[in-house]
DNA sequence: GAATTTTAATATGTACACTTATTATATGCT
DNA sequence: AGCATATAATAAGTGTACATATTAAAATTC
């Protein structure tokens, strides 16, 4: 028994490299539009309920408030989406997509198709969608259990 | 057929969701110690192999060279490590691990060990064993790849 | 209806993560 | 030897990611 902890097969390394190689893979895919994966997330989600405000949305793609803001911020400078005040509850900004923010994810949502399938082609079909079940429900369970406090 | 792209279940975004939480995980597990799971990686791999320059240590890893300098800027910091020029090639700083940092590791290695479990505490036994085993053939596959460009 | 508590957004500070550029040093080639 | 190429480390710039604090505006409670 070494003294020191074995990573090589340690889900918490092997999760990051995942995610590393799953950025990347994102990056050359979709690299003529300039966008990163969770620009793309928060623009596709937003384009599912226009008019969300900042946190409702950062929820449902579970970033924290901090990180969404900066991004949306980014989002917006890009022109990519719209912040409105809300006139009932002045806290709130509302967003919108813009009429470009709409063409990028449409333009867009090919080549990130395409992502998910080139992440996964190590794995045989049979196994890609094993991989894809259990990371549901490895992920929903730790939902499911933070949720509960 | 909806013009967004469906995340919930596209392999990129869970995976950034896995690498979330474990990342929670490992703060929780281990928040008495003040390392993040990147230090405690470097250090650990380290330990394997004292006197590595920083590329090496950081391909075993599979950080960047940009953001290893900086984590082990940060374990210089605090003492876990040191750096020495290497005398015969002196572009080169060899690194090994202080008396503080091989004590902080051993004293991690179980609760690391633990965070792996907690990790994937959603998944049965069998569950678990698979998808790591999936993780492995996936990381692997992408790092064939990009090492026979 | 005034005081307390929540909530939405922003600000601040630290830590990855990666790209490109720079500097210093080695190495390979001729 | 001299020059081109390669390598190690750092620097600079952008973008997540999150904890904590702050501010403004609700909502709740008394």
């Amino acid at each position: 028994m070494a003294i020191t902890f074995d990573y090589h097969s340690a889900p918490g390394h092997l999760i990051r490299r995942a995610h590393q190689l799953s950025v990347s893979v994102f990056a050359e895919k979709t690299a003529e539009f300039d966008i990163t994966p969770v620009q793309f997330a928060m623009l596709n989600a937003l384009m599912d309920d226009p008019g969300e405000d900042q946190t409702r949305l950062a929820e449902k793609v579970a970033f924290d408030a901090a990180t969404s803001g900066a991004v949306i911020a980014r989002l917006e400078t890009k022109g990519l989406l719209r912040r409105d005040a809300d006139a009932k509850d002045k806290r709130r900004k509302l967003l919108t997509a813009t009429k470009e923010g709409e063409k990028i994810v449409i333009a867009m949502k090919a080549a990130v198709t395409d992502v998910q399938l080139q992440i996964l082609k190590p794995l045989s079909s049979d196994e890609a969608n094993q991989f894809t079940n259990l990371l549901l429900k490895l992920v929903a369970g730790h939902d499911a259990d933070s949720s509960k406090i």
